[in-house]
DNA sequence: TTGAATTTAGAACAAATGTACTAAATTTCA
DNA sequence: TGAAATTTAGTACATTTGTTCTAAATTCAA
């Protein structure tokens, strides 16, 4: 039955591991059904595209909303939550690994992704304020520079794993060691006793 | 005459205009000669690709030349230094927002990239202890704070524009500036005296 | 159970693309 | 100048790709 889910799963494995160019006849053929019944259930290759970056959405969304109930934040919670997000990055890293491209060929997923960050961005921001007011950061770091915190947090999330790719090529627990390391030395130097 | 070198100007400008899936007839066109002729000069249109990034190559070790020649290095001349290589990033700046697609079709770009990092990082290294001892950087910084910073910096080097090119898509100077600024604030937090 | 709706396979098509081939034009240089 | 080398345009071809179409098979519902 939910021939649509699985196309998801095929889609997703393919273009994780041959990467975006991968072809409709390749996921038909991958999980053995025609070319013409996957483009019954989805009329356009980027339709498949778009399906999935909603999916990644919605589970960062399900990450952030755990993040928030949680009640007063850590850094230890914060680092938690680094190293989630981090599992939904690789889940979906064809994305990230071809994010320009994407964001061209399906202008709904930048619009959406250039939406999400400048909701990310505020949120971060309380968020940093909020542990510099606990004492746990420094309290001598002017407004321009937390801002520039969150741009590189982005930015080091989103593609640590190209350079990732481009370098060292580390996979599963190897790569998300490093991620998570990588992105605790981002914040070493605000942290008020080091 | 040496319409090898105008064919490389013609690829660069489209490939950063158009993207990556720009083709040799596109090419060829834009500089009104026939596709029949740019394969007498490039057989394979990975060889133009190639071509180009062995430029950008040799334009960062030119930067990097000059550099290390100019005797002691403050904090002023390592931003300076940000600055024109970022001038370089721009001008080839499709590699970068298509870096993980290039490296796959072409592995000798993908090696000779890794073998960049690899040297880079040491000479980073370097000029951050030489800081640190003469008063600039903080000298509480353990040695893998240091590392994961230089890593930082060349995320943010080589993914910035992949970043502005998914949300705000700042051109030219608004450009430069905030990569500068980011880049900047990387090293803040850092500073022995804010 | 039977008729309708849904799903499927497979063929077919058009566009795009990289590149090889050929013959003409141009340049080089002895 | 004239033959050899280089450069060029244009055509042609094979492959790939997204997508559509048709008819058969399957599922569903009354």
């Amino acid at each position: 039955m939910d021939t649509k889910e699985k196309i998801l799963a095929a889609a997703l494995k393919l273009y994780n591991s041959k990467g975006i160019n991968t072809t409709t006849r390749h996921i038909a053929a991958s999980m053995s059904i025609s070319a013409g019944n996957l483009h019954y259930h989805y009329k356009h290759t980027d339709d498949i595209i778009r399906t999935l970056y909603e999916k990644l959405e919605a589970e960062f969304d399900g990450l952030m909303g755990n993040v928030q109930e949680e009640g007063e934040m850590s850094l230890a919670t914060l680092n938690r939550s680094f190293g989630q997000s981090f599992q939904v990055l690789y889940k979906y890293r064809f994305i990230f690994l071809h994010f320009v491209e994407i964001g061209t060929r399906v202008p709904d997923i930048r619009n959406a992704y250039h939406q999400l960050v400048k909701r990310r961005e505020a949120e971060f921001k309380a968020l940093f304020y909020q542990l510099a007011a606990a004492g746990v950061f420094r309290k001598d770091i002017p407004d321009e520079i937390w801002s520039a915190l969150v741009t590189q947090i982005f930015i080091v999330n989103d593609y640590w794993l190209s350079m990732n790719e481009m370098t060292d090529r580390l996979k599963g627990k190897e790569a998300a060691a490093a991620y998570q390391q990588l992105v605790n030395a981002l914040l070493y130097p605000y942290l008020a006793k080091p």
